[in-house]
DNA sequence: GATTGATCGTGACAGTGTCAAGTGAAATGA
DNA sequence: TCATTTCACTTGACACTGTCACGATCAATC
C-alpha cells in the first residue's frame, strides 16, 4: 500500500516492494507468483474490506432508504479510506480478473446492495427493477469516485465552489432515490 | 491505438509503439517528450471525439429528455468504438491531468451533458439542481462503462441472463430521469 | 540422521524509459 | 549560392524493471 501510495499504481515495482519490506527483490516475486498476483491479493483484501464495510453500514438500520443511503456513504468511505487499494480493485488490466476468491468476495459486497433495493422494492415499490437499480447505485458510486477529482478542476474552471465527495453521495443518492419512488402515473409529462 | 488493444495500456511501450512505425525507438519518445505526453495527446484526442459525438447526438432532439438519452446513448458508443481512447482518458495517473487542452476539450464535453440537464431543468421541474443531476449521469455512465464486464460476470455466477451495454444505459437513463420528473408533494414516504 | 519442502538470496536475461550526442536533410538568411 | 540553423530523427548508453534458474539455509518429517 505505501508503494502504491506514495508512487502510484503506475510506477509500483515488486522490487521497491522488495527494498522496502528489507528482502531480496525477488521475494515477492516467489510469494504472489507475479506482480498480478500480488495486485491480485490486495484486490481481494479491498474487496473484503468494502463487504465488512457495507454490511456494517446497513446493519441496524430498519428503513430501506435508510439503509441504501448508509451503504453510499460506507462504500465512499473505504474509497476515501483505502486508497491503495480502491486504485486496484477494479483494474481488470492488472489484476487477474477471474480469480475465483476475488469474484466470489467482490460478489457478496455487490449482494448486500442489492439485499438492500430488494427491500426497498418490497416495502415502496414492488414494479421496481431491483437488478437495475443496484446496479445503476454500484455504476454511480464507482463513477463518482473516479471523476470526483475532475469534478473540482471543473468547478476551479467555473470558478464555483466545489463540492466534497461526502456531499456528493448525499445528492447522488437522493436523486437516485427520488426515481424509485416515481410512478408514471403520477404525473404525466408536461 | 494498436498497442494499447493488443498488449492493454498496462504493457503499453513506447519502444513498442516505434516498432510498429517503423522508427527508431526513441522517436515516439522525441515527439511527445515523454510517454505522458504520447497518452495526454491519445486523451485529447478522446475527448475532442467524444465531445463531438454528443454534440451530433444531441442535436436536433427537440424534447430535452429525449435529447438526454440520445447522449447517454452516444456516450456509450463512443466508448464501444474508441476502447483505446477511453482506457486512457481517465486514468489520470499516466496523463498530464494538469493539461490544459485536456482540461479545455474535457470541460466542452462536459457542458454538452449539463446544458442538456438545464434544458429539462426549463421545461419540467424549475426545481432540479442542474449540476448535480449532470454529474449524476456522467458518474453513471462512467461506472457503467468500467463496470460491464463485473456486471456480465456477475450475471453469469447467478445464472441470470446478463444485459448488454446498450440495454443498460437504456435502463440507467430511464430510471434517472424517473427521479428528476419526482417531486415530494406526489407521493408521501409510507 | 537423511530427506524433503518451504523460504528465500544471487545472478542473469530481455525488455523498458529517458537522456546525451551525433547525423543528415531541409529551411533560412546573407 | 552558400553558410547556418533548425528539425526530425538515430544511436548508444544508463538505470531500472519482471521473471527465471540455481543455490543456500533451515525446520519438519520419515
Amino acid at each position: 500500500m505505501e508503494v502504491i501510495l506514495s508512487t502510484g499504481l503506475n510506477g509500483f515495482s515488486l522490487r521497491e516492494v522488495a527494498r522496502r519490506a528489507g528482502v531480496s527483490h525477488a521475494a515477492p516475486g516467489y510469494h504472489f507468483g507475479d506482480v498480478r498476483g500480488l495486485l491480485t491479493a490486495v484486490a481481494i483484501e479491498g474487496f473484503q474490506t468494502l463487504n465488512d464495510e457495507l454490511v456494517r453500514s446497513a446493519a441496524g438500520i430498519d428503513d430501506p432508504i435508510e439503509r441504501l443511503k448508509a451503504v453510499g456513504r460506507g462504500y465512499v468511505r473505504v474509497a476515501i479510506e483505502h486508497p491503495a487499494h480502491c486504485e486496484v480493485m477494479f483494474r481488470d488490466d492488472v489484476i487477474a480478473a477471474d480469480d475465483a476468491n476475488l469474484a466470489e468476495v467482490g460478489f457478496a459486497a455487490y449482494m448486500v446492495l442489492e439485499d438492500t433495493v430488494a427491500t426497498i422494492a418490497e416495502r415502496y415499490n414492488s414494479e421496481l427493477p431491483v437488478r437495475d437499480v443496484a446496479r445503476l447505485c454500484w455504476s454511480t458510486m464507482q463513477g463518482l469516485v473516479e471523476l470526483q477529482s475532475k469534478f473540482v478542476s471543473l468547478d476551479l474552471m467555473l470558478a464555483r465552489s466545489s463540492t466534497s465527495l461526502d456531499e456528493n453521495v448525499e445528492r447522488f443518492t437522493d436523486l437516485i432515490i427520488s426515481g424509485l419512488l416515481y410512478r408514471p402515473e403520477m404525473m404525466p409529462l408536461t
